[in-house]
DNA sequence: CAGTGGTCTAGACCACTGG
DNA sequence: CAGTGGTCTAGACCACTGC
């Protein structure tokens, strides 16, 4: 009774999501493991927003019961779920859905750190919205973001000091739809980081984000707005933040002086 | 008989490592699951070069055997190390140490892109050896490298093309020892990659490694070298990479152009 | 076909949290 | 104390490789 498997394999009640997977081929069956179909499922809660960011999930026994397979196949899902930090798990206290708001760390993909030996304890950023205006995309926006050209985006641009010193000059555009009534006055007001409010205000959880990076020089507007000369060799970080299923929902050209500051990676 | 575990609990006949393990606190007992005890027994055989890059490990069921655990606990301290890409599995096939002389990736550690739309396929990268030269570490260079003032170097100096064009400068300080006997002849005529190199001939084997990113302009030498002009903004990319027990073993300051290739990262 | 890694299960017990 | 995640086991079967 007992050692028999459930199914002879592949999946049985469970569908397979329909939406892209990101296999690309279609010569193979592809076979997937129930882990995954169950991950997939998971995921799915997610983008449904059924558990909010912050929220505890069911435990792994409740989930193995719901989708009927045992408590080491969820764990497994949640594994990879949590390695891909959509979840957190708490010894003793459950499951946990990510957010941006944990106080522990501001600035999850800021890449910037103080030198060491130069000004350090430089606490929270201080932050300046120079402006938030509508615009329409052009057609490399539009590329870079998936959308049409001339589809409505917000342009907000803005400067952050750390230790005192303007240090970050940035250009954020965001699809005008998922964002729509986003102001000067919430962006300047709201304590946390830019993503916890795009989270707990629109909706909009950022997952991963990727980043080319350059080096430039600043044009004289955002030379002045740096406290920077011309000629002076800047780092131009570009970023596409992507929210649930690879769906980019922000582009970011930022400028960082790096005088006292550098771009910190690690290597694997 | 079946269903009573083997120990109560903690550490029996594994004995924990002596040396560094980073848990840095010393007020708690420090609890180690079975797993990790394993993971660092692999990992010994890994810097003992039991086990050279390339070769099979023994399969899980071996590795239970020996170390007198179930194979689902072996599979998890491997699950580790593959995912630290110091091992790589291959079903089928077994378990095999990881090395940097894949061709697959002929620079696992670079980060440099060429921007899609310029140039493409441009091939493997064309090497020239500037120099390489017995120095002594000054304060600085020592101090990164976790050595004493003065000892003694080896101090390589490169240009890399990247489709024709001179796109990377480099200058990499090397601790004497370990890589006694390298020469420019070596470094010009071997095939791979540098790490390979390193890996085949010195038995040093580079397993992570750190990035510290400014924007900066060449000097006139390396302006000359890299064929642009001096005030040029430039990518200024310094690397210290690391061994086993996170020994450090290289450091490398690098120029790079950004005019047709940008620095790539993902943030998750 | 045998050998390897990969998946899945069922059940036991441990470590941690909070009422 | 009960409930959660974390570890460990023993055993079954699947997918892939290569002889």
């Amino acid at each position: 009774m007992t050692a028999s498997n459930t199914t002879p394999n592949n999946a049985s009640q469970l569908g397979q999501s329909s939406a892209a997977d990101g296999s690309g081929g279609l010569s193979a069956p592809a076979f997937s493991p129930l882990y995954q179909q169950i991950k997939a499922q998971i995921l799915q809660s997610l983008q449904n927003a059924e558990w909010q960011p912050g929220d505890v999930i069911p435990s792994e026994f409740d989930l193995a019961a719901r989708f009927g397979v045992s408590q080491g196949t969820v764990r497994k899902a949640i594994d990879e779920l949590a390695s891909e930090n959509l979840l957190v798990r708490k010894q003793g206290k459950g499951t946990f859905v990510a957010t941006h708001a944990e106080h522990q760390v501001q600035y999850r993909f800021l890449r910037l750190h103080p030198d060491v030996g130069t000004v350090q304890s430089e606490g929270p950023a201080e932050r300046q919205i120079i402006w938030c205006r509508r615009v329409r995309a052009t057609a490399e926006i539009a590329k870079l973001l998936g959308l049409r050209t001339a589809e409505p985006l917000i342009h907000v641009r803005r400067v952050l000091r750390l230790g005192g010193v303007p240090t970050i000059c940035e250009d954020m555009w965001l699809p005008a739809g998922p964002f729509k009534g986003l102001t000067v006055e919430q962006l300047s007001s709201y304590p946390g980081a830019m993503y916890s409010l795009f989270e707990s205000t629109f909706g909009v959880r950022m997952v991963r984000a990727e980043e080319r990076i350059k080096a430039t020089t600043p044009d004289t507007e955002t030379a002045a707005l740096l406290d920077v000369a011309t000629q002076t060799p800047l780092l131009n970080v570009e970023r596409i933040a992507y929210t649930y299923n690879n769906l980019p929902m922000e582009l970011r050209r930022a400028l960082y002086r790096t005088d006292t500051h550098h771009y910190k990676n690690e290597l694997n």
